[in-house]
DNA sequence: GAGCACTGC
């Protein structure tokens, strides 16, 4: 399963997709040949007919199939071939990645010798390609669950296939819960049509039945197939009742698995001596390092040229790349570049080598153990950031990168009884989020009950209980914990984190909606400036005309207005679209901004302006007026409200927690008495980024409910 | 004085 990719929509990079890479210039009937030919050879393909039985005897099957085994290409065809797309039904497919649903879709489209969106398609956010016409549809699992808020059934849908689910994303650990009670609503509705009765059944089954999707249209039986690399087949089977498992064979060459004898100290250092050792004594192929972050990466790969200098002329042949999510797509590019002869390339990455993008060419993996996650504390709403070791789960993931091509070699830095101690798999993200969002949608979703809500692994009381009291403060659901009408259900339509689906309810209120749509699309993008350490100063002059005194909203407002008035003189000056997004790209490059982020904040901007517009909401701005849009700011964001102390450090109203102000902030230097920010996160230090500064005495008269007791 | 990875009708 190639999740390879390339230039999508949003600027992401052009990566190569495996699968079709030998394909592409050949006569079409040969391509034909060649295709069936592989498809023929997948270790799935011999299973195909016991599969379809499988999937007719039991609504739910549990399918565990190894890397490389084809079961995300192969088996919605066989799917479709053994009739599950009669009457029109789609087969979906969800994906925890974008570019996988892409490639994937573009390949099973290739396959099937159709144009990509008609059988075949895909649906992400931004880029529907699907039409009446698809049967065979990939979509991200968060998509589905939006598609769930329309038509709570499900009902055009004949099965339902969750693909990666071991990886239990958000989004997939929801999906499964939601999945199960539709799958018995419509077997209950069923039911219902053909002998007119009526079950009693927990779980709010009986709330979504009511909820008829599509009048007159006929329900048939889900059916729900979950597939997962191996290790926990046993857990989605307990979850789904006992479900039938199978296996499928993969197809992944050997990889040795070496360990340190002894524990080693410094495992940046270990990394090193392990890279030279390679380079030295092993033989070609490239290797691939995983580090925690990009500061580590970028020292280690300073190390390596600096060392690199002291080995005879002739093995001065190591080629460094760097890759994180925050480096530009041009510069993230360079991995899929092989080195010049006689070269070995050195990949320095950190977890989005794990499983987002695949390097070809790697022979040798260098596997520290270690991974830099972020966790949530729900008694205090901080997110930290902290280096914790992987799971075995994930050792596993990162070891099979070596044997993509060929046998590899996995250096793991740490000692085998090291590796026993590691956890089986990842805690599932659901016990390490806000959980604010996920209720959300379960409400609107009809799902009273959260705590009685069938999750495979439940989330913990308090962490129910502080986002459900967090949404009860931004008035998203009544006294009785029900979703309010029509503000908790105007967010819920939102796709955007709770606290800023309120703010455009507050800021329509406050005649400044243009201002906060776009700093809400800005605030809801990562890294929006890039900062490369060697031109730290330069980026910071770059950016001198877009500071506001008044704070990072502000700030980020600006930006935004530049980068559209970039855009626009470029296309009134007559420039083809193509040719403006150069325009603008170049504009982003010289400012030291993200064009990749920038690209994802004006797609969130235009599709939550359509959202606004459809709910009614009034569009204005308040102009040069920017206290108003302080007061805004002040009246949205009041849960998030700091105080300045007499050394510099600010106290966080709501929880009392001693906080910073983030570096990155334009307000650094300034130190305002009073502030609101968007977010509180625990690295070195109690940070908080996006800060505007606010008049304190704005707080008792915009949040009084909030305020008005305390000082 | 500093930024794991994904994702959204």
């Amino acid at each position: 399963m190639a999740t390879e990719v390339p230039k999508n929509s949003e600027g992401t990079p052009k990566w190569k997709n495996n699968h079709s890479h030998s394909n592409g210039n050949l006569p079409q009937n040969m391509r034909r040949q060649i295709i069936s030919q592989q498809r023929k050879s997948l270790p799935i393909a011999s299973v195909e007919k016991r599969l379809l039985e499988e999937v007719r005897k039991h609504d739910i099957l549990i399918i565990v199939g190894e890397t490389g085994s084809g079961k995300t290409t192969q088996l919605p065809q066989f799917l479709c071939n053994g009739g599950f797309c009669r009457d029109g039904k789609v087969i979906g497919i969800t994906q925890p990645r974008r570019v996988a649903a892409v490639t994937v879709a573009k390949r099973v489209a290739e396959e099937c010798d159709v144009e990509l969106g008609q059988k075949v398609g895909y649906s992400i956010r931004f880029d529907d390609t699907t039409s009446a016409s698809t049967r065979i549809k990939y979509l991200t699992d968060g998509l589905l669950l939006r598609e769930a808020l329309l038509d709570p059934l499900l009902s055009r849908y004949s099965v339902v296939v969750v693909d990666e689910a071991h990886e239990r994303t958000v989004h997939t650990d929801v999906l499964l819960g939601l999945l199960k009670d539709v799958q018995k609503a419509r077997s209950l509705e069923r039911r219902k049509d053909t002998n007119g009765v009526t079950l009693k059944e927990e779980n709010n089954v009986q709330n979504r039945v009511s909820l008829k999707p599509c009048e007159g249209s006929k329900i048939s039986p889900l059916k729900l197939i979950i597939m997962s690399a191996s290790l926990d087949a046993r857990g989605f089977s307990e979850y789904f009742g006992g479900a039938r498992a199978v296996h499928i064979q993969g197809r992944q060459y050997p990889v040795d698995i070496l360990y340190t004898h002894n524990a080693e100290p410094d495992y940046v250092d270990a990394a090193l001596i392990t890279i030279f050792q390679i380079h030295m004594s092993e033989g070609p192929g490239d290797i691939l390092v995983f580090l925690t972050g990009q500061e580590e990466i970028e020292s280690v790969e300073k190390l390596i040229q600096e060392r690199v200098q002291k080995l005879p002329k002739t093995s001065q042949t190591l080629k460094v790349v760097p890759i994180f999510s925050s480096l530009p797509s041009e510069k993230q590019m360079l991995v899929f570049q092989t080195a010049p002869p006689g070269f070995q390339k050195v990949i320095l990455a950190t977890n989005i080598a794990e499983t987002s993008v695949t390097i070809p060419g790697i022979k040798y993996v260098i596997d520290p153990g270690l991974v830099k996650a972020r966790s949530y504390n729900h008694r205090t709403g901080m997110e930290s950031l902290i280096i914790t070791p992987i799971s075995k789960a994930q050792a596993l993931q990162r070891s099979g990168r070596a044997g993509r091509e060929g046998p590899g070699k996995c250096f793991r830095l740490y000692q085998e009884s090291e590796f026993a101690k590691l956890a089986d798999s990842t805690t599932p993200e659901i016990k390490r989020c806000n959980l604010s969002n996920v209720i959300l949608q379960l409400k609107a979703l009809g799902v009273d009950d959260i705590m009685g809500f069938d999750f495979m692994e439940k989330p913990s009381r308090t962490a129910i209980a502080n986002s459900l009291e967090q949404l009860l403060l931004l008035g998203a659901l009544t006294d009785d914990y029900k979703l309010s009408d029509p503000v908790g259900s105007q967010m819920a339509r939102l796709p955007l984190d709770p606290i800023y689906s309120k703010a455009l309810i507050v800021a329509s209120e406050f005649r400044c909606l243009e201002e906060m749509l776009i700093a809400v699309s800005m605030l809801s993008v990562e890294s929006m400036f890039y900062t490369p350490r060697d031109k730290m100063q330069e980026a910071r002059d770059a950016r001198k005309c877009f500071t506001s005194v008044d704070g990072d909203h502000l700030t980020l407002v600006s930006v935004y207005r530049a980068s559209a008035e970039c855009l626009e003189k470029s296309r009134l000056a007559g420039s083809k679209e193509k040719k403006a997004e150069k325009t603008l790209n170049k504009w982003c490059r010289d400012n030291f901004i993200n064009s990749r982020s920038l690209k994802h904040a004006r797609d969130i901007h235009s599709q939550i302006r359509g959202h606004v517009e459809q709910m009614g909401l009034h569009i204005s701005s308040c102009g040069d007026d920017m206290l108003q849009f302080r007061r805004c700011l002040a009246a949205s964001f009041f849960l998030n409200a700091a105080l300045k102390q007499h050394d510099g450090s600010y106290r966080a109203l709501a929880s009392s927690q001693t906080v910073q102000i983030h570096p990155s902030s334009v307000l650094f230097r300034a130190k305002p008495e009073c502030i609101v920010y968007n977010e509180l996160i625990r690295t070195n230090h109690n940070y908080i980024r996006n800060i505007t500064r606010i008049d304190p005495l704005w707080l008792p008269e915009l949040a009084p409910q909030y305020y008005a007791s305390q000082n």
